[in-house]
DNA sequence: CGACAAAAAATTGTTGACAGTTTACCAAAA
DNA sequence: TTTTGGTAAACTGTCAACAATTTTTTGTCG
C-alpha cells in the first residue's frame, strides 16, 4: 500500500517489509526502550498506554510481551502484568559465570579447529587494538574489541553456543552491567586477548579455555569495580 | 489462607496458580502435543483448529506460540503461521554439542565447590544404577540417571547454567533424538557417571569437565547409533 | 490435457469490547 | 492517627468480529 512508507520510523524499509508482523516491530521496540533507559527495571508496563503510543492495539503488544518473558527479559505475574526483569545481586553472578565458562567452551572450540589463516586475522586485530590502548582512543577501541569477540563466535564453529553466548551478553548488558574502559584497563583487556590468540595458535584447548574463562570472570571484575567507583563518585 | 500448606510439593502451590493464565496453560499444552508427536515437525500449527480443540479463543493461542517461538520450539512465517520446528542436521549437531560443554562446565564447577556429603550422595546414585544395569531393568534405570544429572545440575551452584542445560536437553528430547538404552550401554554410561564422580570427589576441575564432556558426547553417539539402527531395523 | 487466470475458501493479522481482578481512594470507626 | 470497609477506577484476561493475505478451487483458453 501506498501510505507504508509513511509510518516507518527508525526502521530501514526492508526490515520493516521482511517481518509485517506488528508483534515483532512491537517486540523490538520494547526490547530498544529496555536497552534505552526508558523502561526502569521492576517497571510495570502498561498495556494500554504503550498501545496507545505505539498506536497498536493490545494484542500485538501482549504477544511481544509472551516473547519477551521466554527470553526472560521480562516477568510476568498473572492478573498483575509484564514487569521489566530486574537481575538480583546472585542471578547477576550466576549470569557472568555462565557467560565466562561458555565464552571458555568456545575459545576452547575455536583451539581445536583453526585456520592458520584464521590465526592470522586474531593476530591483525589484537595488534589493532595494541595501538589504540596506547593512544588511549576508547571509542575506536571498543568496536573493534567487539569483532575480535564475534570473530571468535564465528570461529567456534557452533551457531548455537555462539547465540547462547550473545543472549546472556544482552542480558547483562540490559542489567547496565556495562564495560566501561579508561587507558589501562585497555592495555590489560587486550594482554588477556593475546594470551587467548596465543592458546588457539598453539592448539591447545586446555589453555584456551583457561584463558578464555579468565578473561571473561576479570572483564567482569573490572566492570564491577568500575561501576562501584562511579556510583561512589557520583553519591 | 490455611489450605496454602497442603498441596505443595516441589514449589509453593501460590506460585502454581499464580502462573496459570490461559496462554500459559495453552503453551504447555502445546509442548506436550510436540513432544508426544501429536505435532510433527514442520507441521503448520492452525490457529482456529487448535482454538476449538482447547476450547479457547485464539488470542491465547498466539502468545503461547509467540512465547514458543522465542525458545525456539516453533518457527514464524509472517503471513502464513506457526510452524513446529525441526532442527537441521547441523543444528542438532550444534545443540548436542553445546549440551556437552554446558553439562562439562557444570561438573567442572561441581568440582570445585562440592562437600563431602554431596559426594556420598552422588556415589549412592551411582551405585543404584550398577545394581539396576546388572539387572537390565531399564525403566527403573533411568530416573534414578534423571536424578543423577539434576542433582549434578543443583550442586554446580549455578542455577543459569543449570537452566540452559535443561533448555538443551529439552530441545533434543523434542527432536526425538532420545536415550534409547539396552542392558550393556546402561553399564558403560554408569561406568562413565563413575568416572565423574571419581574426578568430582578429587576436586579436579579439569578431569571433571574432560569426564562431563566424554559423558555427553558419547551418550550423544550411542543414542544417534541406536536410532540409526531402529530406522534401518523398521525400514 | 495442461497452463493460466479469476473467484472462493481458508487462514492469519489486528482491533475493540466486555468480564474479572487488582489497585487506589475515601469515609467512618477504634 | 491508624485501621477497616467498601466503592470506584484502572488494568489485565479473554473473546468474537473484521481486515488482509495466502491457499485452494474452479473455469477458460490454447
Amino acid at each position: 500500500m501506498a501510505n507504508e512508507t509513511e509510518n516507518m520510523q527508525g526502521f530501514s524499509p526492508i526490515d520493516f517489509l521482511r517481518t509485517r508482523s506488528l508483534a515483532n516491530v512491537v517486540q523490538h521496540e520494547i526490547e530498544r526502550m529496555i536497552v534505552e533507559g526508558e523502561f526502569t527495571p521492576n517497571e510495570r508496563i502498561n498495556e494500554n498506554a504503550l498501545a496507545q503510543q505505539l498506536k497498536v492495539s493490545r494484542g500485538p503488544i501482549r504477544e511481544a510481551c509472551s516473547a519477551l518473558a521466554a527470553l526472560g527479559l521480562i516477568q510476568v505475574i498473572p492478573n498483575r502484568g509484564f514487569f521489566v526483569r530486574e537481575l538480583s545481586e546472585d542471578e547477576a553472578r550466576d549470569v557472568s559465570e555462565a557467560r565466562a565458562y561458555i565464552f571458555a567452551c568456545m575459545t576452547m572450540s575455536v583451539a581445536e579447529r583453526i585456520t592458520d589463516a584464521e590465526v592470522a586475522r586474531l593476530r591483525v586485530l589484537v595488534d589493532r587494538m595494541d595501538a589504540l590502548a596506547k593512544t588511549g582512543e576508547v571509542s575506536q577501541y571498543y568496536p573493534v574489541n567487539l569483532e575480535f569477540h564475534s570473530e571468535l563466535a564465528r570461529m567456534c564453529g557452533n551457531a548455537r553456543l555462539a547465540q547462547i553466548y550473545l543472549g546472556l551478553a544482552r542480558e547483562l548488558h540490559i542489567q547496565r552491567y556495562r564495560a566501561l574502559a579508561s587507558g589501562d584497563v585497555l592495555d590489560i583487556s587486550n594482554r588477556e586477548h593475546r594470551a587467548i590468540v596465543e592458546a588457539v595458535a598453539a592448539r591447545d584447548p586446555q589453555q584456551a579455555f583457561t584463558a578464555g574463562r579468565a578473561h571473561i570472570v576479570n572483564g567482569t571484575s573490572r566492570t564491577r569495580r568500575a561501576s562501584v567507583a562511579l556510583r561512589h563518585g557520583s553519591d
